[in-house]
DNA sequence: TCAAATTAGATTGTGCGCAATCGAATTATC
DNA sequence: GATAATTCGATTGCGCACAATCTAATTTGA
């Protein structure tokens, strides 16, 4: 009677969360000690790879709104890592710019992610086999979401 | 100067965790006709395959504690899919059951899985390959916890 | 049998995610 | 150059995740 669609282990999506969950809880450990999140060491990564970026920016590399921005990185400007200042040119533009701490943090975090590759017991090139799997995944997703902008059919409502 | 780990691209993370959220973000619109969040719709599976369960066992099926089992089943209490006692025979546990609006919610939730694979425009084949992959990286990922829990060597203090 | 240890769940507090709404600033249109 | 539309970020509110702590119930063991 039970379809089997409807069955835990068969949902695609369950394993995805489910893992997801798993890996940021690999990293908790390493991160504590930095004194991060694992969201707040994404958003360092832009920073540490850009110098410096606009809140728009950091939402569109991490896909986060300002809604879950705004108040993570006011956390990370009170610990001292990075500083918050509207542009001259547009105030309506928040620039985020690494302190000297922001930017001493990450010689510490260098290490990271060999320390979590070791974790994780994934040799080389099934981690890069992962790697390319999720991104190509990534990428599909993004695009249907690319294609529900521009159609924007104004469904039928459905009573 | 920067090493190139520490690139937001190279995270298999970053990957993983921008694909779940992406993912949820598909269902939501599906569950949001049920009146579910993502996780609530978890947390009925287990019971539209299993019947009943207790609280203990819920968290042991999603890997959830009770400090998000509780409040989340509350919900779904307070909606009226189904019931929270104690057990006669052991005090401490609590038993879930599936109220008969619960029930009826299978069917009109039977529709979700394939309506997300349309919106997924991934072929069966390839679905089917990824389920696999996230569900053998997961168990991959448990055992690895597994290990932790038995090996418990007290690491010496880093300063 | 009675104290200690374990177990199940609840509670509290912090930090995301994300939708919805708002205000201020900028750009576009006429 | 006044008005409308758009854009950027902040705010609010809700629902997870999860660590830490607590209470009550049960099991263990001396």
């Amino acid at each position: 009677m039970s379809d089997e669609h409807l069955l835990l282990d068969n949902q695609l999506c369950f394993a995805l969360y489910a893992c997801t969950r798993e890996v940021t809880r690999l990293y908790r450990p390493l991160l504590e000690e930095l004194g991060l999140t694992y969201p707040q060491y994404l958003a360092l990564l832009v920073l540490w790879e850009e110098g410096e970026a606009t809140v728009k920016h950091l939402g569109e590399r991490l896909f986060l709104d300002s809604g879950t921005l705004t108040p993570l990185l006011k956390r990370l400007e009170s610990a001292g890592l990075l500083t918050r200042e509207r542009s001259r040119a547009d105030e309506r533009v928040v620039i985020i710019r690494l302190t000297d701490a922001g930017r001493e943090l990450k010689a510490r975090a260098s290490e990271v992610p060999h320390k979590l590759m070791c974790k994780s017991n994934l040799a080389l090139d099934e981690y890069h086999r992962l790697k390319n799997e999720f991104n190509s995944l990534l990428q599909r997703l993004h695009a249907l979401q690319d294609e529900d902008d521009t159609e924007k059919a104004p469904r039928p409502p459905r009573v």
